[in-house]
DNA sequence: CATTTAAATGAATAAGCATTCATTCATAAT
DNA sequence: ATTATGAATGAATGCTTATTCATTTAAATG
C-alpha cells in the first residue's frame, strides 16, 4: 500500500487540487513575466501561498515546469479529441471541427499560447520539453491524417500528398498561434480560424460548405 | 560628437568586429543552452574572451540580447530581399524565390531558429523583443502582398483574399521552422520547402511550374 | 477533548550570476 | 623610443533566487 492510499479523502483531494492550483499559478506567471523571470516566489504568490510551497508539492522548480507543460499538453489533446467526437460523422465536418478547435477560447487563450512559446523556446536544449512537444504533434497528426485520407478518398481528390498536407496544416496552425500572440493588435482567434478555413477551401474545393 | 566618432578607423573597425563576435557567441550559447541558461560567462567563453567583455562592449546583458535579436532580424531581411532581387522578373518566380529563401542554409540554420524561438518565447512579456519580432513580419508581408497581388492580377485568379493568404503563408512559414527545430528527426529544410511549395500549387494551380 | 498526522509557513542558507573597476596589455601617435 | 589612449582582464561585490527545515497551523481520529 502506498502512503498516499492511506490518506483520508479530503486530504488526498487537497493535494491534487493544490498541485493544479500551483500549475495554474505557474501559467499565469509565465504569461506575465516569461519563463526566464518566473521565480518560485512569484508562483507561490500567484497562488496566494507561501515560499516553500512549490518545493513541498513538486520537489523542484524543474519538476513544476515539466508538469506545467504536461498539463497544457493534456488539456490541448482533450480539447481536440472532444471536438472530433462532437462533430457529425462526415470527414469534411470533422476536419473543420478539428482545426477550429485550435482556436477555442480554452486553448488559444493568450496565456496558454505564451506558455507554449515559452517552452518551445527552450525545447531545443531541454530534452524533457522537447519530448512533450513532440508528443503533442504525433497524436494530433495521426488523427488529422486519418480524417484527411478519408476525405480524399470520398471526395476523389487526386494529386494531394497527405503527409505534406498534414505537415502544412500543422505548421500553419502553430504559426497562426504565433500571430495571435505577437501581432501588433487586431489579429485574434477568429481571424486565425478564417485563415485556416480558407486554406482548406483551396485544398478541398468540393467541400467549401464545411469550411464556411 | 560622440566619443566613438573620435576613434581611429582601425579601432572603430575592431570594435564592430568584437561586437559581432560577441553576438555570434550569444547565438551559439542560446542555441546550446537556451536563453534562460545563457550567462555572461558563457558568452564570453564562447568568444574566447574574458568575463567583463560583454559589459565593456554592450553595457548590459539586456542590451546584448536586444542587439542579438536585431542582428538575426537584419540578416533575415537581407536574405529575402536578396532572393527577390536575384529572381527573374516574373511574379510566380518571385513568390517562389521569396518563400524558398526562408529555408536557406543561412537563415533556417538550426542555431538561428533556436534563437528566434527563444525570443518569441519571451516576446509577450518583453516589449523590446515584441517590437523587433513585429517589424520582421511587417516588412516581409508588405513585399509578399505586392507580389501576390501582381500574380493574382496576371493569372486572373478570382476568389483569393490576399490579406488572408498572406497571413496564411507567413504562419505556415513560421510553423515549418518550428517543425525543423523540434521534430523528432528527419524533417529538414528541404521538406519544409516542399510543403510550402505544395501549398502554393494548391492556391495558384496555373503556375505550378514555378513551384516545382 | 486529547492526540496524532499531514500541510503549510517563512526565515535562513548557499549557490549562481551580472556588474564593477583597478590593473595589465596592446597599439597608435609623436 | 617614449608616451598616451583604448581594449581586455578577472577578482571582488552585491543581489537574486532555489532549496531546506524547524516551527506552526489545521484536520482527522478515538
Amino acid at each position: 500500500m502506498t502512503p498516499t492510499s492511506n490518506l483520508q479523502p479530503k486530504r488526498r483531494a487537497a493535494k491534487v487540487i493544490r498541485r493544479r492550483q500551483l500549475i495554474e499559478a505557474a501559467i499565469k506567471s509565465i504569461a506575465k513575466r516569461g519563463l526566464g523571470d518566473t521565480t518560485m516566489a512569484h508562483v507561490a504568490q500567484a497562488a496566494g501561498l507561501s515560499q516553500g510551497i512549490v518545493n513541498l508539492h513538486f520537489d523542484s522548480k524543474d519538476n513544476l515546469l515539466n508538469e506545467t507543460l504536461n498539463y497544457i499538453r493534456h488539456e490541448y489533446e482533450e480539447n481536440w479529441r472532444n471536438a472530433i467526437d462532437k462533430a457529425p460523422n462526415d470527414s469534411a465536418q470533422q476536419l473543420a471541427a478539428l482545426l477550429r478547435s485550435d482556436y477555442n477560447k480554452k486553448v488559444a487563450d493568450i496565456q496558454k499560447l505564451a506558455v507554449w512559446f515559452a517552452f518551445w523556446g527552450e525545447a531545443k536544449s531541454r530534452p524533457t520539453y522537447k519530448k512533450i512537444c513532440q508528443e503533442r504533434v504525433t497524436d494530433y497528426s495521426q488523427s488529422l491524417t486519418k480524417i484527411i485520407d478519408r476525405l480524399i478518398k470520398e471526395g476523389e481528390y487526386k494529386y494531394i500528398k497527405t503527409p505534406q498536407l498534414v505537415e502544412g496544416i500543422i505548421a500553419m496552425a502553430d504559426g497562426l498561434w504565433l500571430n495571435i500572440l505577437i501581432s501588433a493588435q487586431g489579429f485574434g482567434r477568429q481571424n486565425a480560424e478564417a485563415v485556416m478555413m480558407q486554406y482548406l477551401c483551396h485544398v478541398f474545393p468540393n467541400h467549401q460548405a464545411a469550411f464556411n
